[in-house]
DNA sequence: GGCCGGCCTGAAGATGTGCTGAAGAACCCG
DNA sequence: CGGGTTCTTCAGCACATCTTCAGGCCGGCC
């Protein structure tokens, strides 16, 4: 679920700032400067995706992209201060998955990566809380690499709480989200938060704690 | 590489200029000028490819996104008039793999068709969950070496089904994708799975797994 | 300490969900 | 127009899960 990105980027700024909000969006990253030596970090690497500056010292981004095209399968992303409709239909033609003309904003950049890691199905929605973790999509619940089996209410019921881990989400709230409930049902909410902490807890410490008068907190232990 | 486009958009003259222009371009296509019958479209025309107006009368595009997300593998495109990197960071991350702004040259959408579909290309025909090998082109499954004689339906159960191995599946999701059904006949579903079933299952272990209130999975054994 | 309200939990009946065999309907092929 | 295949509907069963209820626990407050 956390990709592998490989940027190739001439601007000591750009190349550390995209580096970092890559990072910090779950990725592994490996930046260079220029286009030396790219094909042996292509097979060593195996990026599942290659973010390319096209005007480089040396060999320029179209170039990197054939290479990267012929030798692997990652995505490629070309980034480039040129703008012009001419200029993006090359960079789309030559077979660039996506082009982003700089200047940028950086959340769009992640936003375009995230986009194709997910087209590719290298991405996966993940939330975590401690050692929890649900795979939203996959329906998929696991504390520290153990799976845990839970039933369709009990799943509905973590999934909303780790959604939002840290804050404290009353009973009303509970009942409307996961039941759809209206009145006030106070322990119906009880059972299912105590069946589902039975399941939780045979696996590690407390992580979904009661706040007496004002509802339930889903945090890892401090 | 001629494809299937589905073009929605409200502006007639756009419309028309997009459809020219794709059907030149070598592709087959199909244009609506709103949402009203989207998903019959979806399952009955199983485009590669959609174009969706992001504003539209009835349904948005946001919405239509989603609804092909859940039901088909076609790749999207959003269309918008809006611009500003909030549209485009929330059509991104709603899951579209392109987003071009209004006035769009003609060259530059089509040169954008053309990079989706060369990535989606790209992605393998054969899809394979554990031991399993679905061949999407040539209508063929095998299971470790062997050939499974499928049904129509069966197959194309299946093959959604391992579009997206590791994901819940729900029935609706199923219904609409597979049988262009609107209205909720879990039982149609149930039958059809059973079938499918037993005759994966003479090859080895389960790998069609129900989960309960939620839908099926289609996952190899951990 | 004693009381109260909020909270937890085991048990049990009610409900829901999914599986399967069978039968009729629809379809396809010659 | 048959004959075979496939699809859909129906009904019954099995069992997992939900909800309710009741009793007991715990923390805070007087």
């Amino acid at each position: 679920m956390a990709a592998r990105v490989l940027v190739v980027e001439d601007a000591e700024p750009i190349r550390t700032g995209v580096g970092i909000a890559l990072a910090e969006a779950g990725h592994t990253v490996r930046t260079r400067a220029d286009g030396d030596g790219f094909e042996r970090e292509l097979a060593e690497y195996r990026p599942d995706l290659v973010l390319l500056d096209v005007m480089l010292p040396g060999r320029d981004g179209f170039e990197l992209l054939t290479v990267t095209r012929e030798t692997s399968n990652a995505g490629v992303i070309l980034l480039t201060a040129r703008d012009g409709v001419e200029d993006r239909l090359h960079g789309l033609r030559t077979g660039a998955d996506d082009y982003v003309v700089k200047p940028f904003v950086l959340a769009e950049l992640i936003a375009r990566v995230e986009a194709l890691l997910r087209r590719m199905g290298r991405l996966r929605t993940v939330l975590e809380v401690g050692d929890l973790a649900v795979d939203v999509e996959a329906g998929l619940v696991r504390r520290g690499g153990e799976a845990i089996e839970l039933t369709a209410t009990e799943y509905k019921l973590l999934a909303f709480l780790a959604g939002r881990s840290g804050k404290v989400v009353g009973k009303t709230q509970l009942l409307t989200a996961v039941w759809g409930y209206d009145d006030y049902a106070a322990n119906l909410v009880e059972v299912h938060v105590s069946a589902l902490r039975r399941k939780l807890e045979a696996h590690g410490p407390r992580l979904l704690h009661t706040v007496r008068g004002s509802g339930y907190v889903l945090r890892p232990p401090s």
